[in-house]
RNA sequence: GGCGGCGUGGCCGAGUGGUUUAGGCAAGGGCCUGCAAAGCCCUGUACCCCGGUUCAAUUCCGGGCGCCGCCUCCA
């Protein structure tokens, strides 16, 4: 039984599902307004790896994660740069996909966008209107919080001590900083759609309520999201959801932030902190690996450190994957399975996880090393099969050479056959200067690319 | 001000009331190699500070210090 650190308990406890053998999450998704950045990634890659570890086990996922391609952001970018809201929210949800493609995220099995469910989230809203929780204020329509029992339950305390929205703008009408806009009533040059309040766009808070009940139906099993969307967008969800009177997700998980450790991240000092600045230095499957050696609820800094670090670690990954390519693997280890299940089901432990695999890399290795063919290949099938579920394809290799770089290593093969040793160092070193790897082996002189480092 | 988290060896990062080590990266030594690379073996003797509980605490309790997050759009 997977055990998680539930938000609304504040304690790891069993995830217990609604149908067992199935598993309906809903993750928090991006509002398309920029380029994703690491922290997206993070989070993206962090779910990824639930789901896959569900689907190895045989669990069934339903993985609902939506798109806000409205909103504020949005508009504002929009109206910055002279083009229409639509061009901005779709430009940007392409760059969403392919960043989370490049880190070989599985993509959800549904995800709504927020446009689509207008409708759905106006009916919410007069409903919460009619049930009394809503109210009209000069500039639209806002929730009524102190009206919901249980207000506060993922922000852990009461609500009078809540630093009360101190910062936040709002009409001399609302009657409390902490009510939150159910609807937006659209100035004159702003997207929107009708309502019976006039017309606007819905608030923010709204639609992933409307969209999860809607895909995942009534008490689904798992809402996520990070740790800076506990309050007050979840707290805000439950409380539409609780008013609505419609039972809504039976636990929750929020993940660490990703620290950009201050300046040390900014561009300037040739840093990254966008998908895109990343992917152009470091592998995906580097990243994923740095994320799963961190653990989902503490904060990761990603430096370059880090990413060269993760790097190498891959490369041993690979190593051993290409030392045992294409032979008869046989079955993976039992005892080692458990043991790598029971780390993932502990609260989704993958720094232990991981710290397993190589622990097994290095047994394959010296069982490799030492003749027992036999029991390095099985334990090799043990990290290939456990890499799985992580969603780490292992083994690399297939850099397609061109012909020049065939051409130096066959004149390198030639001159070690000769014993020319002093012709194959320089043209080691010719194809180390092209960014190759250089290795011998009995089949002569294999080379592969060089990891940015 | 409120709520919460964290502080482990050069770096990242698990874990545990005591006897056997997380794991990765980096470093040093060795084996292997024509030399390398990869791989293997060995080495480092860590747990913020101060009290307390205990036969025994890095691991439990209290206090302190430091760092961080949320309370405001935010993954």
């Amino acid at each position: 039984m997977l055990r998680v650190h539930d938000t609304a308990l504040g304690r790891v406890v069993d995830l217990d599902q609604r149908q067992p053998g199935h598993l309906a999450m809903y993750v928090c998704g991006p509002t398309v307004y920029d380029t994703p950045h690491i922290g997206h990634g993070r989070f993206v890659l962090v779910y990824d790896v639930l789901r896959r570890y569900l689907e190895w086990r045989g669990v069934e996922v339903h993985h609902v994660s939506n798109v806000t391609d409205i909103d504020d952001k949005i508009i504002d970018r929009a109206r910055s740069e002279g083009r229409s809201w639509e061009e901005v929210a779709t430009e940007q949800e392409k760059a969403w996909w392919e960043a989370m493609d490049a880190l070989g995220a599985a993509r959800p099995t549904e995800t709504p966008h927020a446009t689509r469910y207008v409708e759905a989230m106006v009916e919410a809203v007069a409903e919460l209107e009619s049930r009394g929780y809503a109210y009209r204020a000069a500039d639209g329509v806002y929730m009524e919080v102190a009206r919901v029992e249980g207000y506060g339950l993922l922000a852990r305390q009461p609500l009078d001590s809540l630093r009360a929205g101190a910062r936040v703008e709002g009409p001399a009408d609302k009657r409390s900083p902490l009510d939150f806009a159910l609807w937006k009533l659209a100035r004159s040059d702003e997207p929107s759609w009708e309502a019976p309040w006039g017309p606007g766009r819905p608030g923010w808070h709204t639609e992933c309520v409307v969209m999860s009940l809607d895909l995942l139906g009534e008490g689904f099993d798992l809402h996520t999201g990070g740790l800076d969307l506990r309050f007050p967008h979840h707290e805000n969800e439950r409380a539409q959801a609780v008013a609505l009177g419609r039972p809504f997700a039976r636990h929750w998980m929020h993940h660490g932030m990703v620290e950009t450790g201050g300046e040390k991240m900014s561009k300037s000092l040739g840093n990254f902190t966008t998908m895109a600045d990343l992917l152009a230095r470091y592998e995906g499957r580097a990243y994923r690996l740095a994320v799963l050696q961190s653990h989902y609820r503490k904060p990761m800094e990603v430096t370059p450190a880090v990413m060269a670090d993760a790097s190498r670690s891959l490369d041993r990954l690979d190593a051993l994957a290409r030392r045992v390519a294409g032979a008869e693997l046989g079955e993976a280890d039992e005892g080692a399975r458990e043991r790598f299940a029971a780390a993932m089901e502990d609260d989704l432990d993958t720094p232990a996880a991981v710290g397993m695999l190589f622990d097994l890399v290095r047994r394959a290795n010296s069982a490799l090393d030492s003749g027992r063919v036999e029991e390095g290949r099985r334990l090799a099938a043990t990290v290939a099969s456990l890499a799985s579920p992580l969603g780490l394809a292992l083994g690399g290799g297939g850099d397609a050479l061109d012909g020049e770089t065939a051409s130096l290593v066959a004149r390198r093969d030639r001159a070690r056959a000769e014993r020319d040793y002093a012709s194959a160092d320089a043209l080691r070193q010719e194809l180390v200067s092209r960014g190759w790897v250089v290795e011998d082996s009995p089949g002569g002189t294999k080379v592969r690319r060089a990891r940015g480092l």
